[in-house]
RNA sequence: GCGGGAGUGGCGGAAUUGGCAGACGCGCUGGACUUAGGAUCCAGUGCCGAAAGGCUUCCGGGUUCGAGUCCCGGCUUCCGCACCA
């Protein structure tokens, strides 16, 4: 190192100092009460790991920052919180492995986690920071689950539920991935335990119509209809009867026979009512409840041991096994337009978590129940023919378009319709007959949010023997989760809590009777969907939110995050604000007025992970460049919205982009104007870091920046402080230590951030003299310098003057193409 | 299979939305200053060509005075969901 001038940048120097600083004046303190123009601008909260915040992390938290403090530059005040999603099965698993309690080790991994962020420079104000594992936060998580018992939202049924036998839990559906377990990638298997959900199915048709009202990044909303999978068609009911009473039945026309509901009937539902009279036999899923009942004694012993073969089964195998098996229950139903007997199935082809885990085979126009069909030779019926088709075309492949020249064959009064109007004709027409209704079905379940395991808000809930299940009372929250040992799950299905007979033992809160506690703990999901409403009103004990500051400052202006919870956490989220607003504890429907999910980072063109060790570690970074240029690389190195490639090297440049600011802003002359072609240049590049800061184009408005540096400093000129410090007051939301430093060094006693951003003159911006493209035929052959006003005869005159262009111009010109203020294009000979 | 993206120099990426393709940065080449350079500064840098010029945004068509951008067909690739009836 040569011995460095006086004023070098000296990048972690200055961080120090301003952090220090920003601390001791609280100047990223938020009055959230008096407060003017609000702007609360929210970061996905992290869970925090042990490994330290992640490059990822830093990125969003980053992109979150500057735009906060963009918008505290123009005059909001901005209130940008931070906490940590530190329940859940993450940390848990992390503490089991190390042998450590989680209630010791989470502290430690989130103290670890506020050195980091304070060292990144966040505008953050902790004073509002919060943990979902503080009880004083769980009290409330607990309180909202009461809230949607009180409402009847939150249910207990045994159910199917997806169990990971590595973790010992149960997974929500969202946390299964092809099969797998999305934290430990095990196989996922079934058990039937019982659990507690909450109707999130209930609100699948608000949750899907407001995301046409809502601005956010259009991939999430596509993943989040999607996942709600609206599908209309029909419910039609089939009934049962043993064989010979249906040969008796079977000429009995729809309509003309009373036809009860009786315990047996069957329901299916189905998106291809026209379709009805192609069904030749129906399929239950294999756990269906009505197997039991319909199943003959000569098939009852192949249905039993079918059962127990596919319910063991994994939920991969059954996936990638694309062969469609299945037995006869010996059983059979009426097909209720055609009046047959057509035979009942079990199959694992149909599944029981879809519709209602039965549907009417239609082998002529389904690609799945054709291949059913030829594999254990039922009947296939055509249906529907295009044109150039009858009711005899035979059919290689099941037939399902559903377009205009598909009409209906085969189909009684029906035959000749359209397939769309044969739809609504027959849907109708069995729903006169009581044997169908059109409905709509969502692909959507509910919200199961009972967890097997330690580390979580105990469910707020009493089982008495006289009362049954009684809601813990608002008043004896939070319901505290013990300290234990031994927290360590296990196979049995029940979470360790219940190992704990002291904590799970008490009275009746209704009758004073014997009670034991519910021991499950809730998802971790639930913790997150409402943390956005508790930051403002971090402070109080007495209240979850604060109905005023609830008011002030929600929903959310504008909210960052990945993508990967498009429809886990931002589904949620958006339910749980729903209900709070049906329950009139919010004034809104939709927490997060904006969402843009950013991109992720990979490094050197490849996805980062620790089995390829390369894993980029912040601490690292900040420590050798500076959190300045760490930041202000990580906008630079792609479009936020994208993500981009981290190369190590590629810091280099934004490092020497500080230091040339540092370098023009200490030099900087004191007195007279700047160059007037350098302040053009500058108000250029103010409107368009204008423009894109508020668009996320972070890339765009560094490279802008860069070029002005690279205009302030050509031909070596020392800089006029008129030009160097807007620039300051631009870089400011990028970097802000060193824009601090400098701001002050201008002789400001107020930070950058309470000074403005500084306003661009169009006039200014524009260009004197702008450099216009000539074309000749479409191809370019030379520029012309001209005024920006100038007129296709004043551009056509001065092109013609530059023989370079007038060569190419032998004859008088057929057309000429003028688009002012930006290109000449000189059309000449033939057409 | 369904849904959402993306294909541009050696690399990351720009392109006012149909108007000079390659901004900005990395890297590379040459030079200056240096005992030294993984520092700093200056110049150059899409490809072919000595030049004139030609070619160039995954491939093939089309529309247009003009296409990275719009239309049709195809290929590659990333991400979600996936036996959803």
């Amino acid at each position: 190192m040569t011995h460095a001038a006086i004023d070098a940048y000296d990048a972690a120097a200055v961080e120090r100092k301003w952090q220090a600083r920003w601390e001791r004046d609280g100047t990223n303190h938020t009055d959230v009460h008096a407060g003017v123009r609000p702007y609360y601008t929210l970061m996905m909260f992290p869970y925090p790991s042990a490994e330290g915040l992640h490059v990822g992390n830093l990125f969003a938290f980053t992109g979150n920052d500057i735009h906060g403090r963009f918008q505290r530059q123009q005059g909001h005040t901005v209130f940008e919180p931070m906490g940590y999603d530190a329940f859940g099965i993450h940390s848990e698993n992390y503490a089991l492995k190390l042998g450590v309690n989680p209630m010791e080790l989470i502290p430690k991994n989130i103290d670890n986690f506020r050195r980091q962020l304070k060292r990144a420079g966040l505008m953050i104000d902790w004073r509002y920071e919060l943990s979902t594992t503080d009880s004083r936060y769980y009290k409330w998580t607990q309180w909202l689950f009461l809230q949607l018992f009180k409402r009847g939202l939150a249910y207990q049924k045994r159910a199917a539920v997806n169990w990971c036998p590595v973790d010992k839990t149960v997974l929500a559906n969202e946390q299964v991935i092809a099969g797998e377990c999305e934290r430990c990638g095990a196989k996922v298997e079934q058990r039937f335990l019982e659990q507690w959900f909450f109707r999130i199915t209930d609100y699948a048709g608000r949750l899907l119509e407001n995301l046409d009202n809502l601005d956010w990044s259009e991939s999430t909303k596509a993943a989040q209809r999607n996942w709600i999978g609206r599908s209309e068609g029909a419910e039609i009911v089939f009934q049962v009867h043993d064989y010979f009473e249906i040969a008796g039945a079977a000429s009995v026309a729809p309509g003309t026979s009373e036809m009860p509901t009786a315990p047996t009937d069957i329901q299916v539902f189905t998106t291809r009512p026209d379709t009805v009279f192609g069904a030749t036999y129906l399929v239950l899923a294999p756990e269906h409840p009505l197997v039991e009942r319909i199943t003959t004694d000569e098939e009852r012993s192949s249905v039993l041991e079918y059962r127990a073969r596919t319910s063991k089964q994994d939920v991969v195998a059954r996936k990638v096994t694309k062969d469609k098996t299945g037995v006869f229950t010996g059983a059979y139903a009426m097909n209720p337009a055609t009046g047959e007997p057509i035979p009942i199935w079990i199959a694992d082809y149909v599944l029981m978590e879809y519709g209602t885990g039965a549907i009417m085979a239609v082998p002529g126009h389904d690609e799945r129940d054709f291949e059913f069909a030829k594999t254990y030779g039922l009947p296939i019926k055509r249906v529907v023919a295009a044109a150039g088709a009858t009711e005899h075309t035979p059919l290689a492949e099941a037939y399902t378009d559903s377009e205009d020249p598909a009409r209906l064959v085969n189909s009684g009064r029906f035959n000749g319709l359209p397939v769309s109007e044969a739809k609504e004709a027959i849907v109708t027409w069995l729903e006169e007959h009581g044997r169908g209704r059109a409905i709509v079905n969502y692909r959507l379940h509910d919200w199961c949010i009972s967890r097997q395991r330690y580390w979580g808000p105990p469910i707020p809930i009493v089982y008495c023997e006289k009362c049954g299940t009684v809601p813990v009372p608002e008043s004896d929250l939070p319901v505290e989760l013990p300290k234990v040992e031994d927290f360590r799950p296990d196979d049995s299905g029940i979470s360790p809590l219940a190992r704990v007979e002291s904590w799970y033992r008490v009275k009746c809160p209704n009758c004073g009777g014997t009670a034991r506690r519910e021991t499950d703990v809730s998802d971790t999901f639930l913790d997150s969907s409402w943390y956005y409403l508790r930051y403002p009103s971090v402070p109080r004990d007495d209240v979850a939110f604060d109905p005023v500051l609830t008011d002030k400052w929600l929903p959310v202006d504008s909210y960052i995050g990945g993508n990967e919870h498009a429809v886990l956490h931002l589904l949620y989220s958006r339910f749980i604000t729903m209900v709070l607003h049906d329950t009139g504890l919010v004034p809104f429907e939709e927490p997060f007025a904006k969402f843009r999910a950013h991109g992720t980072i990979v490094r050197d063109g490849a996805k980062m992970s620790k089995s390829r060790g390369n894993v980029v570690n912040p601490d690292e970074h900040i420590e050798q460049w500076g959190a300045d240029s760490f930041r202000a690389y990580l906008m630079f190195l792609g479009p936020y919205e994208e993500g981009g490639d981290f190369q190590d090297r590629g810091i280099s440049g934004v490092k020497r982009f500080l230091d040339r600011l540092w370098t023009s802003s200490i030099e900087a002359q004191r007195t007279g104007d700047g160059d007037p072609a350098v302040m053009r240049k500058l108000h250029k590049t103010i409107r368009k870091v204008t423009e894109d800061v508020p668009t996320l184009n972070y890339n765009t408005a560094i490279a802008a920046m860069m070029e002005y540096m690279n205009a302030l400093r050509a031909g070596e000129r020392t800089p006029h402080i008129n030009e160097t410090a807007p620039l300051v007051q631009l870089v400011a939301p990028f970097a802000p230590h060193i824009a601090e430093e400098l701001w002050e060094r201008f002789g400001h006693k107020r930070s950058v951030f309470d000074s403005g951003w500084p306003a661009f003159d169009p006039e200014l911006a524009a260009d004197e003299l702008i450099t216009m493209a000539v074309q000749v035929n479409g191809k370019t052959r030379g520029t012309i310098q001209v005024a920006p006003e100038v007129t296709q005869e004043g551009a056509l005159a001065a092109a013609m003057a530059d023989a370079a262009i007038a060569r190419f111009v032998a004859t008088d010109p057929a057309r000429v193409i003028f688009v002012p203020g930006r290109l000449l294009n000189i059309v000449v000979g033939g057409r």
